[in-house]
RNA sequence: GCGAGAGUGGCGGAACGGUAGACGCAGCCGACUCAAAAUCGGCCGACGCAAGUCGUGUGGGUUCGAAUCCCUCCUCUCGCACCA
């Protein structure tokens, strides 16, 4: 089938046809514009088509206003697998998106007076402009932004479904709050426990706000992790610890007196077995008790309110010194009536975690006895490691957490911990003050924000009625636009209007709902939508079904844990509710590293942007216009504040997209940190140049429709096999992630065709041709979902009028050709390297050890000794045991 | 503070428990050039004339053999639930 003249491919340099160098500026747009008009990434929501189904999926950008290079190696990295899965057969799901709400666009509008939605939409449109340069193989009808009312309205029809099945509740808990800008703050906005814009002390507050009950799926959750093969280890293991199952007890201890109507004090604990050496007991500031201390006594309620300052953010909490406050109260020992403990008030004792009481065992638990120290509170050991003497083992400034023998503990002396533990709760039991439990470290996720540009909860809150929800038919709640930033706290609670509602039951005068949702809920279900982006539900059945779930996600470590691990719950929650059939989202992981630059300083101590800086050939650093002296500073993550920023737009601009993309795969393994050099980046660009002027030789001497030849000189056959092999190597080092070894042995292969173009001997050239041709578009290919614009470019000059590139599929090894032909086996004697030999793969033992005995440099290592040991690995390694 | 990772030449890195340093960057030497750039070729862990010795953050261990497995310590990175 003919195509029509303007779709047809045509080498971008064809009218420049002399041009020796590679021009990406003509080339790079030529290509995109013709991949965009083939189709070439575009996939329908439901193919019929017979093929695999592949979804590569990285994770979507907050449009921040510019692409950085971060973004740049995350996409570069899907988009290779992508592009190679493509070419191996699959139809692909590559699409991309916008995570559109957010704390930053609020900002802006308090900052600059541009509302949210303008701001966000102008980013987006400036980042999808940076994000086509690149040239990813996306199919760009699928995309959307969050802030969109076609997805949040879904969203908000999810939430209520939720909220049906009982995923949903309603319940108090704390937020940061800022007394002098009445509003609320995220963690990050608490700065040094005060208020990042007013300076002010934060305080804790307690709101009604809404939670998603993922701590119902918490076993679930734990268990399914086993079958996330395809997931970094580690991030399994995150995960795992963070959900936190743990086995211990719930038991009350009885105070002496009640205060007020509280008589005893509920504590959860990992290590019953310690009760023996129990020293104190201690409370959440939060805790009721507290309150009811702090009701009658002015010291304890200042030490609340000066906890209360640290804010909510739990690494904060930890960190700050470890403080109490005695209460005065005391509660008997579970097991020793007649022992009383005191009662105090403690900044670590976390009142989300267990039952927000502990009993504090300093012996055994190192902030219990950094607690104890610091109040001089006793020390008891009652668990004595191995091998020690009960009369000399003391506790210094190190708890003991190990295993051992009970003692000073009665009827548990003499047990281990594990059968310690088991008594205690036996005891406990009998007593009737306690049981084993089962406790999660997983809390539930509070999903309310007080914010505006979020997607607003869809609930009205009736007088009357109580919390009503919004009917489907009224979906989506639309966020107003017209709010005002120049009030403190939340828009839409003070905007006149809006709230104002009928209630859906009794139809009397109604509030709606103000808060809005977290951003993580959008990003929790967006990879859902991809499969079906238009359609009037939240998700298409059949869509989902067919390309659910993610084959390949890829993102930052950052993610780890929250939005992994929310995007997990979701997937069960919709599955629950009907939408879906899979129970884990994402079958694979990979996490890439973040991207570096060396940071400067100016004479002045400002830090100065890469363009600024000029390297002088000593290799000194001076300002670029004002030639003053610069300080080089510490290599470190990308950040604005650091100015070690470069702008991939300007990257592109310079030297093309295919080089950004070559340099980011070619530095290093992309789970590792990357530093972002200009020496780097020109390497790839000579490259790039270099593989055109292979590409534009080879096509000028062998003509595409050469035949194979019967015969090939040692050269040529040479050259056929590295082509080979290092099909076998790349297709290997795509399939683990080895982007910088699939870079390395392309390399190889574009050195060998080089030195086959060096060879000018007749004798030598027989089947050469051939063989460089053969070489030349295996690279090509190999490269193609690399630097796909170069590649095409190639291509197209290689095999004019043989389609597009990017529609071909991978190549094929020969088998024959990509066995080695000899294998070096190196000789050890006692370990140590002697020599080498060469033999056919497969040689038999005693040959080789024959062989590798009589290696001269072996032989003369071996004279006048035994051979004790002969150690033979096929086709790698021998090594000779000796003794004089 | 708690949890999870990482560390190999001047630099980025390679290496199923089996020749440490593939490949690239930088550097040095040479070719081409009036010259420079570009390009092409060569050298390139340390010490040593050599044989060889040492060498994968530190210190120990397992093994015929350890960058790789185990333990100790150091440094850096990520997360800690309202940044995304």
């Amino acid at each position: 089938m003919d195509q029509p003249a303007s779709e047809r491919p045509v080498s971008a340099a064809s009218a420049a046809e002399e041009q020796l160098t590679y021009d990406f500026r003509t080339a790079e747009p030529h290509w995109q514009r013709v991949w965009e008009e083939h189709g070439c990434f575009a996939v329908p929501d439901v193919p019929h088509d017979g093929r695999p189904k592949y979804y590569v999926l990285e994770m979507f950008p907050y449009p921040s206003g510019k692409i950085h290079m971060g973004h740049v190696r995350n996409y570069t990295l899907g988009d290779v697998l992508a592009r190679y899965k493509r070419a191996r057969g699959f139809t692909v799901l590559h699409p991309m998106g916008w995570d559109a709400f957010g704390l930053p666009a609020e900002n802006a509008a308090r900052e600059r007076n541009i509302h949210p939605k303008q701001w966000t939409f102008e980013n987006i449109a400036a980042m999808r402009s940076e994000l086509k340069r690149m040239g990813f193989s996306i199919d760009w009808r699928r995309e959307f932004a969050t802030c969109e009312p076609s997805y949040y309205g879904h969203q908000q029809k999810l939430f209520l479904d939720f909220l049906r099945a009982g995923f949903v509740e309603r319940r108090e808990s704390w937020v940061n709050w800022d007394p002098v800008d009445n509003t609320v703050l995220a963690n990050e906005q608490v700065i040094d426990g005060r208020g990042w814009r007013s300076g002010a002390p934060v305080e804790r507050r307690k709101l009604a706000q809404w939670f998603l009950r993922i701590t119902k799926f918490a076993p679930e959750l734990l268990k399914a992790l086993d079958e996330l093969v395809r997931w970094p280890e580690r991030v399994r293991v995150m995960q795992a610890k963070w959900i936190g199952y743990s086995e211990g007890a719930r038991l009350r201890f009885a105070l002496t007196k009640p205060e007020g109507s509280i008589s005893e004090v509920e504590v959860f604990t990992t290590r019953p077995d310690t009760l023996f050496g129990m020293s104190f007991l201690a409370l959440a500031p939060e805790h009721p008790l507290a309150a009811l201390v702090a009701a009658r006594d002015p010291n304890a309620a200042a030490f609340i309110a000066e906890c209360q300052r640290l804010g909510t953010s739990e690494a904060v909490i930890e960190t700050a010194e470890k403080r109490g406050y005695d209460t005065g109260l005391r509660v008997r020992h579970p097991f020793l009536p007649d022992q009383t403990f005191p009662v105090w008030i403690a900044n670590f004792v976390l009142m989300e975690y267990g039952t927000g009481a502990i009993f504090g065992c300093p012996a055994h638990d190192q902030r219990d006895l950094e607690f104890a120290r610091a109040y001089g509170l006793p020390v008891l050991p009652v668990v004595l490691p191995p091998g020690k003497d009960a009369s000399e083992f003391v506790i210094g400034t190190e708890a003991y957490d190990g295993p051992g023998t009970m003692i000073n503990s009665g009827f548990m002396n003499g047990l281990d911990v594990e059968a310690a533990k088991r008594a205690a709760i036996a005891e406990l039991e009998r007593l009737g003050i306690g049981k084993k439990e089962i406790n999660w470290r997983l809390r539930d996720w509070g999903v309310s924000r007080q914010r505006y540009w979020g997607c607003p909860i869809p609930i009205i809150h009736c007088p009357q009625c109580g919390v009503v929800p919004v009917p489907e038919k009224d979906l989506p709640v639309l966020l107003p636009e017209d709010v005002r930033f120049d009030l403190p706290g939340n828009p839409l609670a003070h905007h006149p209007s809006w709230q104002d509602v009928a209630c859906p039951h009794c139809g009397g005068p109604a509030k709606r709902e103000t808060d809005t949702l977290d951003t993580f809920v959008d990003s929790s279900w967006y990879f859902a939508r991809f499969c079906s982006p238009h359609a009037n539900t939240p998700v298409d059945r059949a869509a989902v079904d067919f390309w659910l779930p993610v084959d390949q996600y890829i993102g930052g470590i950052e993610h780890a844990i929250l939005h992994l691990l929310y995007s997990r719950f979701f997937t069960r929650a919709m599955r629950a509710c009907g939408y879906l059939k899979i129970d884990e989202p994402f079958t694979g992981l990979f996490t890439q590293g973040m991207v570096t630059h060396e940071s400067y300083r100016g004479a002045d101590g400002r830090w100065l942007y890469p363009d600024e800086v000029e390297r002088k050939p000593d290799g000194s650093l001076v300002h670029r216009q004002t030639g003053e002296p610069v300080t080089a500073g510490r290599v470190e993550a990308m950040s604005k504040s650091k100015r070690n920023t470069v702008d991939p737009d300007a990257i592109v601009a310079r030297y093309g997209a295919d080089t950004a993309r070559w340099f980011i795969l070619a530095d290093n393994p992309p789970e590792r940190d990357m530093e972002w050099t200009e020496a780097g980046v020109q390497g790839a660009h000579r490259f790039i140049q270099r593989l055109f002027r292979l590409a534009k030789s080879i096509a000028a001497q062998c003509p595409p429709d050469l035949a194979k030849p019967q015969t090939f000189s040692k050269e040529a056959l040479n050259l056929r096999r590295t082509t080979h092999r290092t099909i076998v190597a790349v297709t290997q080092a795509i399939e683990d992630f080895g982007f910088n070894i699939a870079v390395a042995r392309i390399h190889e292969l574009a050195n060998a065709i080089a030195e086959a173009e060096r060879i000018r001997n007749v004798d030598e050239a027989a089947g050469l041709n051939w063989a460089k041709r053969e070489a030349i578009e295996t690279l090509t290919r190999l490269a193609a979902p690399m630097m796909p614009h170069l590649a095409e470019e190639m291509h197209a000059l290689l095999c004019p009028g043989a389609g597009l590139l990017a529609e071909k599929e991978w190549p094929e090894a020969e088998a024959a050709l990509a066995q080695p032909v000899t294998v070096t086996i190196a000789v050890q004697v006692m370990g140590r390297l002697r020599g080498t030999i060469e033999v056919p793969p497969g040689t038999d033992r005693a040959e080789v050890l024959a062989a590798a005995e009589a290696e001269p440099n072996v032989a003369r290592q071996l004279a006048g000794k035994q051979i004790v040991k002969r150690i033979y690995v096929p086709d790698r390694i021998v090594n000779f045991v000796v003794s004089d």
